[in-house]
DNA sequence: TTGATCATGTAATCCGTTACATGATTCT
DNA sequence: AGAATCATGTAACGGATTACATGATCAA
């Protein structure tokens, strides 16, 4: 249900083609929200059944075309409503933690493997994230320069601040499992050296 | 996917029918994994026919029965090798960071209540991990007490360090989302009162 | 006898993933 | 001529959610 409102957003900047909505979406909202084009496709069709976009079939070449998709007035204001409505939270399912919880069904080699993985997995996230702040920060994201442009002067502070504040989460987030997964490790070394002692405990939670 | 191994895991200490074992879901591995008995139910019959688990037909007063499920050696060996296996991870798909990112088009008022929600939601599950990190101190969890009974004695430090350290996990994380919340609500001020100056950054990522 | 709890499911639907599938256009 | 990229999907499957559905047993 979440992507509808992705695409929205998206499109609320100015109207685009499946497929320029696609390499959009990977480079902005697609680092809070994934979807595959084969996702997408679909998804466009059914909310312009819905008569929140309308497609506009443009000649391209000789024989082909492509689909404009352009926000209509229902679907500015699902979008609208949406922002206003309290969000709804998926319960806890959490495949990494569930897994930590048993490892000591695993072999000690197999648990620093899933603490480096875990590690690698933020890690890159981290990478993806800090980054997009750097491009906010310069004002260096072809979509945010586009949203900028449609935006009243009066707004576009606090279009910036949330964008930001939005990846400062992100980034917050990373640190926490990337410090989490650091101190699995040095469990797995504590328990195989058979100590009774365990690491202290982490500064975040003292 | 995880489901089948987050019932494998509970049926590894001892056999229970599929009422218990969605009894006991919602008390231990619920915790990180959620899942409501309309799946439980129809994905234990779905191992019982790959050979996993072994279901046993027990009579209960005059008419009624249970099916008592324990585990197979196939079913056991699964579960191991599956904490052998590097762990998959999920595209990100982040349905509160997805509408921080556009909160400029809700009200400031909307934009509150989105963070106060989000507050609440993390300060309850901040309460049930921690509770679970007390019950796991006293050793006072009985899914824990017979896990530990059925464990060799040399493995017991290991079995409660990883439960310790999952919830720890756990618990950072939900500190992060609330402080980020906070901050959040902080920053609609600072936008409302129309001043340029931002709050300043989190001592998380000083 | 009434309510809590024990006990077990089915059906419809939605969302997402993976794999498959095709063809035009433009640049080099 | 060939590669990159533009452009748009379908099909099959799996996992999860929600709503619906039923009935027995046991303790107060």
């Amino acid at each position: 249900m979440s992507l509808r409102y992705a695409l929205l957003a998206l499109l609320r900047v100015g109207p685009l083609s499946g497929y320029e909505l696609q390499k959009q979406f990977s480079m902005s909202v697609g680092h809070v929200w994934h979807a595959p084009d084969s996702q997408i496709y679909p998804e466009l069709r059914k909310m312009e059944a819905e008569n929140l976009i309308e497609g506009e079939e443009q000649p391209r070449g000789q024989r082909a075309t492509r689909r404009l998709y352009h926000v209509t007035d229902t679907g500015n204001q699902a979008f609208l409503d949406w922002m206003q409505t309290p969000l709804e939270y998926a319960r806890v399912r959490d495949p990494a933690h569930l897994r930590a919880a048993y490892l000591e069904a695993a072999s000690p080699e197999a648990a620093r493997a899933f603490f480096r993985r875990h590690m690698d997995q933020w890690e890159s996230e981290l990478a993806q994230w800090e980054g997009e702040l750097q491009r906010i920060d310069q004002v260096d994201n072809p979509m945010l320069v586009r949203r900028l442009a449609v935006t009243d002067p009066a707004d576009r502070e606090r279009t910036i601040a949330f964008k930001r504040f939005t990846y400062e989460g992100l980034v917050d987030r990373a640190h926490v499992e990337i410090a989490w997964a650091r101190r699995g490790l040095e469990l797995v070394d504590t328990l195989e050296s058979g100590g009774g002692a365990r690491p202290e405990p982490s500064a975040a939670r003292a």
